[in-house]
This record gives C-alpha cells, structure tokens and sequence, in this order.
DNA sequence: TATTAGCACTCGGTAGAATTGAGTGCTAAT
DNA sequence: ATTAGCACTCAATTCTACCGAGTGCTAATA
C-alpha cells in the first residue's frame, strides 16, 4: 500500500507551511467537489483553521504568486494549478478505500473466473465503475516468455495457421500462406520441425533456421521468420479499456469529450503512456506531467501489476485533474494488488 | 448492390404524389445539413420547384398530418420525422459512392495484411474515417466451424492450455485446472484422445467421452465439457468499434453522447441488435425501428458481410438519425462487398 | 380548383441595460 | 500578525425590447 512518490525534478519544492497547506487542500477539496472556483470566505470557513477570511486571502495571493493556486478572473475564487494538485496528491491526502468498496473488490476477485483476458476486462469494467472514471487494463506482451508449443494447422494446401502457445498462457496464431503447395505430411513434418527449434526460446532469441529447399524447410523458414517479425515490445499487449462512456460524465465541454475519445481509441498511445508513467515511477500524472498536450486537463493514474515481484502490466485511471484522487488512487492500488495477487495465485496453485 | 429494403409492416404506406416527396426530400436534405428545422421559403427555393411558399406550406401542413413531418413549435420550420427519414431513404435516395471513396476502399483492400481479427478492426476503422460515425463491424461467431485441431499443453502439472484450431482460421484457448497432478505423459495422451475425438467435429455436435477413471480420461471429459459449454451462439463473436470519438461529433448534448457511448460498451448488446436488424432485412433501422429506446435518435446501418453466399458477419454505421444516409449507405454496402470479397478470395486462392 | 400574394400573428433568439453578488485587494485599526 | 471594513471588479443573471423567420389564414387571381 505504500506509494512511490516521486517529485519533479525540475525544481526543489519547498514544503509549504501549515496554514499553507490546510488552505490549498481545502481549495483542492471544495473544487473537486464543485468543480468551481473557490473562495477566501468559504475557506474560512473550513473548520480546522481559525483565522479569518482576509489571512486565508493574503496566503491565497502567496500560494498564487508560488504557482499552487489561479485565478479564473479578478473577483473569482480561486482554482488549483497542475502544481497545486501535485502537492495536494503528494502531501495531503491519505489514501484508504472505503470498505464498501474494499469489498466490493474482494467479491470480484473471489468470484471471477475465465481467460487471462477476459478478467482483465472484466478488471477494467470493475475498476471504471467504483469509480465513475475510464480506466486503462495493460497486460504486458509476452517478450520474454519462452515457448511452450508451437504447431501448424492446414487450413488448406496453401493455407496454414502457425499456433504458438507462450509459458505466460497466451496463444498468438499467425496465417501462413507460402506460395506452394504442401502436403499434410509435410505440415506435419515442419510442425514437428519448428517444435523441435523452438521450445524454451523466447522471441527475442533467434534460431537458427534449415536452409535446405524442400517444402519443410520452406514453411518452417516462414513461420521463424513471422514469428520473429513480431514487434519485440508493443506487440501482444493488452489493452482493456472501460467506461469510456464515462468521458462524457466526468469532462465538460464536448469538443473535450472528443479529444480525450479521440485518444483512448489509439491504443498504442494509451499503453505507451501508461508505460512511461510507470517508467518515471509517478503513479499519477497531473495535467502536463506526461508532456502530452492533448490530455493536459486530464490526471492519469496507474499503479502496476506484478507477477512474482515481476512487472505483468499495470492499470490506470483516467480523470479530469479535479478528480477524486483519493479514491481514485486507492482503488487503482486495490485492484492492482488483487490483481497481482489474483495471477500469482493462479500460478502457483499447482 | 441492390438494397434490401422492407417497410415497416405495422402500416401501409401510400405513396407521396411527385410534388409532396420533393417537398419532404428538400426538407430532409436541407436539415441533414444545416442540423435546422427547415422553412418553407427555403424548400420553395429549392430550385426543382416552381410554386410559392404559400404552397408548399399547405403541403407541409398535409405532410405534417401524415407523420412525416414535425414542428419543434408554432412559428419555426420543419424537421423530418422518423417516418419522414424512412420515407425518405427507401424513395428518395440514390446510393452512389463518390469515386475518392471508392477508391480509398479499393486501396484499403488492395494493401490490408494481417489476422482476420486485424483486417476487422481495420475495415471498422476505415469505415469511421470514411463516414464520421461510429462503425461496427460483427465476426461471426465459429459455431458452425469444424475443429481441425485440438492441442493440450501444460504450463505445470496442474494448469494446462486447452487450444483449439478451427476450420474458419479462428483459434481459441481456455485454461484447464484439474484438482490433480498429470505427468506430461498424461496430458500428451489426453491431448491425442482429444483430437481422435473431436477433429472435425463443430462446438454444436455431442460426442461420446471416455467414463474411465485415470487421468487422461479425466482430462479429456474436461476438456470436451469445457469446449461445449461455449456459448452456442454469441461466444466467439467478434465486435469490432471503431470511432467512438465520433460519437461526440454527431450527436448533440452530452447526455446523449454519454447515453450512447455506455451502449457501445455493452457489445453483446450491439451485436444482437445489429443481428436484430439483419433478420428483419433492413438495412436501415431510424430512430425507434428497432424498438430500442436508448437509441431512439439514432440511426443504425447494416450491411451483411457473406462468404460464399453464407452469413459471416456484418458491418454497421452508427449516427444521429439525421444522418448523411446516402454516403452512409453506399460506405456500409461498398465494404461489406469487399469484406465478403477479399474473405472469399482468402480461401479460394488455394 | 389550385395557386398565390398579403398579412396578422407567434415565439424563439438576441442584444443591451440594469442588477446582483460573490469575491477580491487594500487600508487602517487592533 | 490579524482582521474588520470598504471600495471595487466582473461574471452571471434577469429583464426588456425587439427582431425576424416562419407560420396559418384569407382573399384575390389564373
């Protein structure tokens, strides 16, 4: 439950002070829950601080001049910067789950059954539903897991299906479609073949294939050579995303609402900036923190998902930057660690 | 290229005279575009029309008496009803594809690659980019596909993968968790018994299952049981969405993008609506023509995709019912003759 | 009889003006 | 250092007037 938190290294941020801080979280808490500007007077009137609403306005201009906090307009309240959110993420806000939910996410783990990819779906729908945000379900490609079986199907004499079955439990399937004829004894010979070459390689180690001309030869060439074509990185990752009906609940403005769609229908872009969110080792980006325009009024968290201490995948949640981050990062860390916890358990039930 | 069209049974409909359908098809075209309810002066204007407006205001009275027309309020023009827009696309529409698309969708055949599931989803992206809306595109389901192939392989000696090859090129996997230990003997064993069994049989037929008590046995019931408890049907269907983005282009308000976007996700429900739709014949289903409510201000396009005459799926277009029919229609249909094309040119190259 | 010009009428939309009120920044007193 | 007090700002709201697109009806016309 512990949460890497990692400051932008940009620039040394000082702790804000005591009245500081209780200032801009109560702000950050009346926007989120208003999603309006916030006033001097209405902070002041936030229990736990006894001062008046002319003080929480002369620290207001201060917390404005540092960065933390905006003005829409003279003569409006205030509104958090990206920056404000960032302390507020890191210094104020505790996160537990509410025990409806915490339960509501065991239930869900104790009682989901089916293929890797569907509970991932099934995750992500769970996910974007206690929460009310679309969420993002990676699961890693399988790169580095070797293979356990690889075998060709004639479909007919010119078209065969290469199968390759991954120790992680994925099943890829490739169309083989060489431009000759083969007879099923010679499938069955080049399937025997390419079992033989490639049991306990991973794809990114490479074979050394038969030069001889014969139809054998030939299709088991095709299929190393399809096999190893696949992308080292990106290729056979997951992605589930869920809620998507949710952008237009939690954004405002359509033209927003499309933009952000807009982006979620990129799935390589998703999953590229889910990875370097983790990479970073952030679990929430704010606004531009990714340094990707498009989304820069959204907050996207991720918390990763590890099988035996090895990184499986992650999953996100995408928001506005007013979201309900407490929340929102306990559930992603919940789900995360019953996820992680969920597949270790499938592994090493035997 | 011709279009089955069936009108709705529930009332005769009479024929417009000459004048009354011109004035419904100005009506109908100008408010497609303008998104306007649409005045009588303007339809007078519309130049294939040598009367007054004073005129074509009594006759939009009459076509309004008649359901085809409708008034937002007194003192505004007219805006097509749902049987205006029927009316409208079974007469008054030709469905020619301009000669940029035609030969975009030329191109996109001529240079697709990949897994049938990668050409789907790339025909469901073409067509969105073609159109704007929001493109469904149905696999259909292996139901009746024969198994060419049925292979068990173990990841430990309690969870083995269950992989089946189809004769329509789809594979599918379901994990195996037997309450013992099997020797890799064992499963190879069960995994031949499984294909003496089960070659070139269909997920519909019952086949007899080996009652003895060892564990290849075991496993081979199993097997077998977990393979026809698919779902006879829907499993194995495959959807395909491509541009939801758009949703939030063409439909106005964000309640009903919001509506809409939560009825993409639930894909069954997609599918057995565009299943509903293709039953009945229609290519078109406006508004509240296929009794959905939720998506009574839409209007859904189908277009079946066939394989050698058999039903293989189909590809849909999703918009506002006022929608650019007459490209929406001619886009559906033009790809959907590809699609059908390029999957029957797939299997008889050989 | 069908068409049309003319006209009174309707009513949503817009543009301004006035008003409101939440919230500010500043200052002087505590 | 804090705060009460106050003048000031400015988005949002309300009100009003009014414009004009569009209608339905009627009486004149071909």
């Amino acid at each position: 439950m512990t949460r890497r938190v990692v400051r932008k290294p940009t620039k040394v941020v000082v702790d804000l002070d005591d009245r500081k801080a209780t200032i801009l979280k109560a702000v950050v808490v009346e926007h989120i829950d208003t999603a309006q500007p916030v006033g001097s007077s209405a902070v002041a009137a936030s229990a736990d601080l006894d001062v008046s609403s002319a003080t929480v306005r002369s620290e207001m201009v201060a917390l404005e001049r540092e960065g933390y906090l905006a003005q829409p307009h003279t003569s409006a309240g205030r509104i958090p910067t990206d920056k404000g959110y960032r302390y507020f993420v890191d210094h104020l806000q505790s996160g537990v789950l509410g025990s409806v939910q915490q339960r509501q996410v065991k239930d869900f783990f104790a009682s989901v059954r089916g293929e890797v990819e569907e509970v991932l779906e099934q995750t992500s729908t769970l996910l974007s539903q206690m929460t009310s945000y679309t969420s993002v379900v990676v699961g890693a490609g399988h790169a580095h897991a070797t293979i356990l079986s690889v075998q060709l199907v004639s479909l007919d004499a010119r078209h065969h299906l290469l199968v390759t079955v991954f120790s992680d439990g994925s099943v890829i399937k490739h169309s083989l479609t060489p431009n000759f004829e083969a007879t099923p004894k010679e499938v069955m010979e080049a399937s025997r073949q390419l079992n033989a070459l490639l049991i306990s390689t991973s794809l990114e180690s490479r074979v050394q294939v038969p030069s001889r001309h014969d139809n054998e030869a030939a299709l088991v060439r095709e299929a190393v050579s399809i096999l190893h074509a696949q992308q080292p990185v990106m290729e056979g990752e997951q992605v589930f995303i869920g809620g998507s009906s949710k952008v237009a609940e939690v954004f405002d403005g359509v033209e927003t609402v499309r933009q952000v769609l807009a982006i979620l229908e990129q799935e390589l872009l998703v999953v590229s900036l889910v990875q370097d969110i983790l990479d970073q080792g952030l679990s929430v980006a704010i606004g531009s923190e990714h340094g990707f325009a498009p989304l820069s009024t959204c907050a996207l968290i991720v918390a990763p998902v590890t099988i035996d201490g090895a990184p499986a995948g992650a999953v996100g949640l995408l928001g506005p930057t007013r979201m309900k981050y407490r929340e929102a990062i306990a559930a992603a860390e919940v789900v995360s660690a019953h996820l992680s916890r969920h597949f270790a358990g499938v592994d090493d039930r035997g």
